[in-house]
DNA sequence: TATGAATGAGGGTTCATTCAT
DNA sequence: TATGAATGAACCCTCATTCAT
């Protein structure tokens, strides 16, 4: 909770972004963060650790906001709108670029690794309940294994991030989100068969 | 041409997928060939030169295999179980797991990335084929820009790879070509309108 | 100003007399100054930069030490003499070696060499003066250019001691000094035709 | 005397101009050439015996020219004009540089060193065969020890070159020359005292 | 006689990490 | 709580040299 721990994790996500993994080295936190190498190792046993909790603060900061914007959306063409506007976020915030960085450079059977793997399925379950209520009474909805298609959606997130990221091309994702615009209006059109879901 | 070359870039391929980008240091690929290290800097300038190789190497390999294997395919479901079996061979020869690591470690603005992203945008383009072939007369042909979903299907496959090699959980693949599985049925029921397309 | 930089470069300057330039590696360095080769580079940002800073070290305190002793010397014979006891002095020093080592080993065009010629000039001012100095009032004063002579006499300094290094041989410079100091008991003889020069 | 020795020699000489000493390498000597590395260790056993051997030749071939060139010459303003067109062969052919490269890299102790001590004593003769010439019969000649001032005018040759190569600024040679086409003029007016020396 | 492949030691440099202050 | 100096392992890469051909 130090005031100092707080600029630790922040220079660190910063680091990831415009260094990358491989240049997120302990000096380069620090010179980011403007304090000294050794007050990592204060607040944090490792760099490991370090990025651990770096991994949570944005993820669980990022989750909270995508919860409470995406809360009641049950057709899917506000649901692409508003998703639309959370990836705007997302990259000007810098957290997908550094979550993106850390889904490069950990370590399969690593604490981080780990994690993030935790963190995965948490955006996982986010993109589940949004896809149940989207598809409630819908037809296709059998021919639909939720969580199949909502780590499918968190799949194709994190490698439409992963090919904007290496040629720093932003219109990808542009024409992403408009392709999804377009089937969502086709999605919207179908219509609700059962009323009576879940919720009795 | 000469053997050591393709030794050197055997190894290099299997030193991404055993230790990562970050741990394909000239020493480690040099114990995984069991050559000297300095034969890589005989027959390469630079580990980025020989990655390079490495990566053109094995993707262009695999492309053809692609290319050759879903020819003349126009039906989703065979398509699904082919593009399932061809998964199947890029885990087990490794192709998918270096070329991860290759996207996970490549720096934005180093050659690496450059040719990463033209080996990118083949892909694509060999998804693009595919696609035009299955959506022909479709009726949904109108609602899909086949650029944008032959890049979207890229992406996917990439992040899908990226979290399968987080937990080394294969399952998730299987689970997604399930799901398409059963998605590509209902594809083909939808009857094509149109008989005579581009080839008249 | 911190003690281990001044070590540092003194294990350099040390270097350099007794492995050469080319033997002077940041291992070598830390070997003989008893430290690890990575303090080298928290001090300094290169091997370059090492070397600049050692060269100007000792140069500019030998430098300050010659004009000390030098100064208001007016008649060549105790000038020599005073020479051959500060050439002393370099040689227990080891200033001379070191100097000569990065003369030898300076790339053209790199930094180092360009604080070199630097310095040089700085020796060349050196001389220009002590020069000027012994000829004033003196016939001869007309037949030379005194910077030139300051030059050449630095240039003669610099290559008696290239070969003087080259086979350990210290007759050489007393043979030198020895025949120096007789030119000098001529050239003293020599009377100075006008008394009130430069200043008044 | 194989033609192939001849052009290892002579590429060794021209890597050493172009490269100094510490880029005198066996792969840069050899693509300067045009043949293999391996070339070099059939006529050589090490590149220090190349480098001995390649000594020898430049410096032999030399000494003969400037023995030629100076043969009879007794008065000093001659043989000044004559020194100033042989350096400027010198710089040419690259003799010097090549030659001043090896002072700058030859390790005391080594066979180099020792080779190019005896060459150096070569040039410290001619240089005093030349300056008993000059001086037959002049008054100055009881004040000067032959062997010492040759040997001075060989460091001083050195150190000179040395300067020039640092800064690659050949405007202190020609103000060298210069100043001695001046004294010599100075010394050629002076008369000489005894007419039968030496030689009966 | 000449080649090109290969070796292994050692070069400069960076880094995570520790520790006295 | 924070600092900056120090360590030593490891990294990429180059080199003299050897050797089969």
């Amino acid at each position: 909770m130090s005031d100092t721990r707080t600029r630790v994790l922040d220079a660190a996500l910063a680091c990831l972004v415009c260094h990358g993994y491989g240049g997120t080295t302990a000096r380069a936190i620090a010179q980011i963060g403007g304090f000294a190498p050794g007050v990592i190792y204060y607040h944090f046993t490792d760099l490991d650790d370090l990025l651990v909790a770096a991994l949570t603060h944005t993820s669980q900061a990022r989750a909270q906001r995508y919860r409470a914007t995406l809360a009641g959306i049950d057709r899917a063409a506000p649901a692409v709108k508003l998703l639309r506007e959370l990836y705007h976020e997302d990259t000007e915030t810098g957290h997908v670029a550094a979550i993106q960085e850390i889904y490069a450079g950990a370590r399969p059977g690593s604490r981080l690794a780990a994690e993030l793997a935790a963190e995965t399925r948490r955006w996982e379950e986010l993109a589940a309940e949004l896809l149940t209520t989207l598809l409630r009474g819908k037809p296709l909805a059998t021919s639909v294994r939720v969580p199949v298609v909502a780590s499918a959606a968190v799949a194709f997130y994190l490698g439409m991030e992963t090919l904007a990221h290496l040629d720093g091309d932003r219109s990808r994702p542009a024409a992403f989100f408009n392709q999804a615009a377009r089937l969502a209006a086709v999605f919207d059109k179908i219509p609700r068969t059962r009323r009576r879901d879940r919720q009795p």
